[in-house]
DNA sequence: GTTCCCATGTAACCCGTTACATGATTTT
DNA sequence: AAAATCATGTAACGGGTTACATGGGAAC
């Protein structure tokens, strides 16, 4: 069976498997400070998705009337939930790591800039890559202590946001180092 | 003036920029050739850009009959469309590197994975950056000789794809060796 | 004689986004 | 009095995808 539907909708089964009884507006914060960063997902869509998820008997929700704060719908995964979760982590992954950056599609054009126009496209993305640097950073300090598998997960995968925007930092050296050999 | 349209049609403005006088079925090998690595676009999308410039005034067409082969459109871009491009490439760069990464997501659920899953993941993820890493020094390689602008910006961006590769792949004997410690 | 290359296109779908609406409660 | 928090939702748009259609010439 299976049910064909997009990543994003295990992405927010996930969510509410490693986060038992939030409600939707606390999803979506969740998702903001977890996975926003290799996995980014807008509020709207994560009530779409919720709504898909109740609709497939993946997720079940409760509503929960509340004194001090509008009343909210609960979720939690079901059996079923949790069984399609665990059947789509063990499928292969298509490699579909997507990406596409600006930066180096105006780079590929810069032959229509001046080199002084050049430099300060990759100065602007210089400074990109320092706040996405102490972005990760401080998420690896905040779960540093914690000693959870999911607080690993976190940190690992900042980790691997962290190595990346090093690299591209080198990276920047370097191109920066051949534009000044030949002008 | 400007005309509000996606970073897609800026990228098929300056391929047909790159090579003038190109087919859309050309232009569909070439950017698969080119960019696709941190632009991709699918074919269908390119003729509907080629259309939109068309309509844009930002290229202009040419049929050319052909003996041995279908006739084609040939495209090449107007006065306005350097233009454009000029202006786009010279507004700053909204910082969008639009990154999912399904391994990185799976990753970050492997709680409710075994072990050896985990270690397979890890290892698919390996071989996939293993193959991007050597497409990106066949590139380079293709393009070492070459000393044009144009070539510059492939070798350059490959490069970034390289490095960012590499750091990828360390990443991944950090994470190795970090599950071993516990195991 | 089937398969590959050239060449352009149509149809349908849907994922994801932005912008906006609503309204009570708590904090500043 | 204003702003932030909690909480859920609607509407409209469009970018990008997959799948499919067509048809002649060349290559194996």
């Amino acid at each position: 069976m299976a049910a064909k539907v997009p990543d994003t909708t295990y992405a927010v089964l996930g969510l509410i498997d490693k986060v038992p009884g939030a409600s939707g507006y606390e999803l979506v914060a969740v998702a903001g400070r977890s996975f926003a960063h290799f996995w980014p997902i807008s509020q709207t869509l994560i009530y779409r998705e919720l709504d898909r998820l109740t609709d497939l008997r993946w997720v079940a929700r409760t509503r929960v009337e509340q004194l001090h704060a509008p009343s909210k719908w609960t979720y939690h995964a079901t059996t079923a939930g949790r069984q399609a979760l665990a059947d789509w982590l063990a499928t292969p992954t298509p490699a579909t790591s997507s990406f596409r950056s600006g930066v180096l599609l105006r780079f590929f054009f810069a032959y229509r800039l001046h080199p002084d126009q050049v430099r300060s496209l990759l100065a602007d993305y210089r400074s990109a890559l320092q706040t996405q640097q102490e972005e990760f950073v401080a998420i690896m300090d905040k779960l540093a202590a914690v000693s959870t598998p999911t607080a690993r997960a976190g940190r690992l995968t900042a980790l691997h946001g962290l190595r990346t925007a090093e690299a591209r930092l080198r990276w920047i050296e370097e191109v920066e180092a051949q534009l000044e050999d030949d002008s």
